[in-house]
DNA sequence: ATCACCTGTGGGAGCGCTCCCACAGTACCT
DNA sequence: AGGTACTGTGGGAGCGCTCCCACAGGTGAT
């Protein structure tokens, strides 16, 4: 009852033009100022400022939408069923570094789920209506049809974690070999001699790479790398229990394990345990990822930290770019498209 | 290139005024076939969508939230700070509960952060201007201003957490009172006598639920309370290490602990290690979230475990009740609007 | 004085919808 | 025959902005 009383006066929130009969100027005006226009007179600007903070006014951002054919808004495409996405640190950490780089904007953020057929097509109808100015893009396998959908589509988009070397899309990525390399120098400066890999999913670029550095660290310390010491996992627990198995069976001799996640390492443990191993006194475990298992996990695990909420932070930077560049309808060419952040590595006793 | 030849044709996407022509009919025909109005005859309505599928035609958003005066789009207020709430499994498992009971409708979800003094201002500013038709709100302390804003501002809220017994608005919460009652029930079935709680913050209406289960549980099976093994946490694990050392300062005999939260309870053991007990032999050790921690701990965690996604899809669920009871301007009236879900004791090892 | 060219300003047009009034057509009463 | 009451439809008005053209008034060159 309150609130009709107080609508009844002019029909609700006020209205630009009630902001400019308010300052004794033109809609056009409060419209410059609210905007930030640099055409207009100090005088003028501190009028419409005045009458909007005495009127509470806030634009309509519909209305700036249809007007201004853009919506302010970027969206963050989760590909739900990929839960390794959603696990701890990963998505909140990211959430937390895209939530701080947007705070200082007017930018919205909507999450939008993709994991289903449905999901997907009601996905492809937002881009296609162009009800988002940029899209994020996080967690893409390489055959996903999405990237190449925004590409046609002409609308801005950052991807975390590149499909490939020949990634097209601006990217934001953290470096999985020289993380992988710290993990392997790490056991190497332990004295450690012979360790193997757990690899993740290898249709992830990341999970590759972390080969390659596992590769490279072994090689450039002039240990010829023993290929029965490298088997495939999924970044799951399971798979790594499953994997560290294999391993043990095929050389019992190993002293220790780099694996590609430390969900992977936590199965890996439970294997290690059941084969009577000790940690890390007969056998040195690393994972990936600095999870809260890693911090609670018995012994507690050494692991590589990625600068997950950084890389929240620098895809904004990059999507807001490029929706800027976008805007006076001539792109600013081929700036370095591709950003990589440097990992840590966090040392405890499994180690 | 190729899209720039199919904007060409009239100049960008097709309008809710070209479909009308395409299939012969009028601008308002249309708007009643895209809103599903039953006043359209079955021919009409099969020439409009034969022509929306030719066109490709989605409506603008922007239009219709200004001509409709609806955004149909939720908030998702997170106050960041309160990092509890962002662990695992709550933020992950509450948005795949959201995410799917929103996949069937045209709702867009947007992700508010409400941490800082500037967000929050932010925030403000978003309600009033009425940018989303409603809000879910979680993880809110007692004395937060927020609620009263929203009911001032009549935008419909659904919480998760009541603040307390009192909560005005519409609530979703799990079962703490019950959750809590299972997990000594639990303790006393396997023949402990002497069972400890080190609390949650006490400011948070379910931790104290959870010390009132506690302590029914225990008269009810005819023990008396012994204020003396209740010890005040704040659900990290620093906190449930200092609980756990000075209950066994003041109870050397106590032999089980049952801990308001997983992270409570990994520093409960952490203590419990160093006074040389034994999990679960010396003492049984419960948490609560049935968390990765809790799964991962050594012993794996006894726990709580909370239907938090499908607190996430109630959550929906009612508040697009409200929402569509809202839109024909009388409220349905004072159905039961605080829901409460059961929980489920996971047990393992530590007890 | 005339012209050119700034800066600052007002306001019309229009973005793509929804809402609602008007009205034709049909049906069923009195 | 005239009334009343539907159903289905068309299209004007208007939501609250931005964009842009027009124009007043000032300044400095010719």
């Amino acid at each position: 009852m309150a609130s009709h009383g107080a609508r009844g006066r002019s029909g609700g929130r006020p209205t630009l033009e009630e902001v400019a009969a308010r300052a004794g100027v033109g809609r056009g005006t409060v419209s410059r100022v609210i905007n930030g226009s640099p055409r207009v007179s100090d005088a003028t600007r501190a009028a419409v400022e005045a009458a909007v903070a005495e009127l509470g006014y806030v634009p309509n951002t519909a209305a700036r939408a249809l007007a201004a054919n853009r919506t302010d808004a970027i969206a963050l495409v989760v590909p739900e069923p990929e839960t390794r996405f959603f696990a701890e640190p990963y998505f909140s950490d990211m959430l937390k570094g895209v939530g701080a780089e947007l705070s200082d904007t007017e930018m919205q953020l909507l999450l939008i789920f993709a994991g289903s057929d449905k999901e997907r097509r009601r996905l492809a109808q937002y881009l296609a209506a162009h009800r988002v100015d940029g899209v994020l893009l996080v967690s893409v396998h390489a055959d996903d049809p999405l990237p190449d959908l925004l590409a046609q589509l002409e609308i801005p988009a950052v991807i975390s974690g590149p499909r490939s070397a020949a990634e097209t899309l601006t990217s934001v990525d953290s470096d999985n070999y020289g993380g992988a390399r710290s993990a392997v120098e790490h056991l190497l400066g332990r004295g450690r001699g012979k360790i193997a890999h757990i690899t993740g999913r290898l249709d992830v670029y990341g999970a590759q790479r972390r080969v390659d550095g596992y590769r490279d660290a072994l090689g450039d310390a002039g240990h010829q790398v023993d290929e029965r010491l490298i088997e495939a996992g999924d970044f799951t627990e399971e798979g790594g229990a499953r994997a560290m198995t294999m391993l043990l069976e095929r050389c019992p001799d190993l002293d220790a394990v780099f694996a590609a996640s430390d969900v992977t390492a936590a199965g890996a443990r439970q294997a290690l345990r059941e084969a009577g191993r000790r940690i890390p006194d007969d056998v040195a475990l690393v994972g990936y990822d600095d999870s809260a298992i890693a911090r609670h996990m018995d012994p507690p695990l050494t692991s590589v930290r990625q600068p997950i909420e950084e890389m929240g932070r620098r895809m904004i930077d990059l999507l807001l770019s490029e929706i800027a560049d976008r805007r006076p309808a001539v792109s600013r060419g081929l700036e370095k498209r591709q950003m990589v952040l440097a990992t840590e590595l966090v040392t405890r006793a499994s180690s």
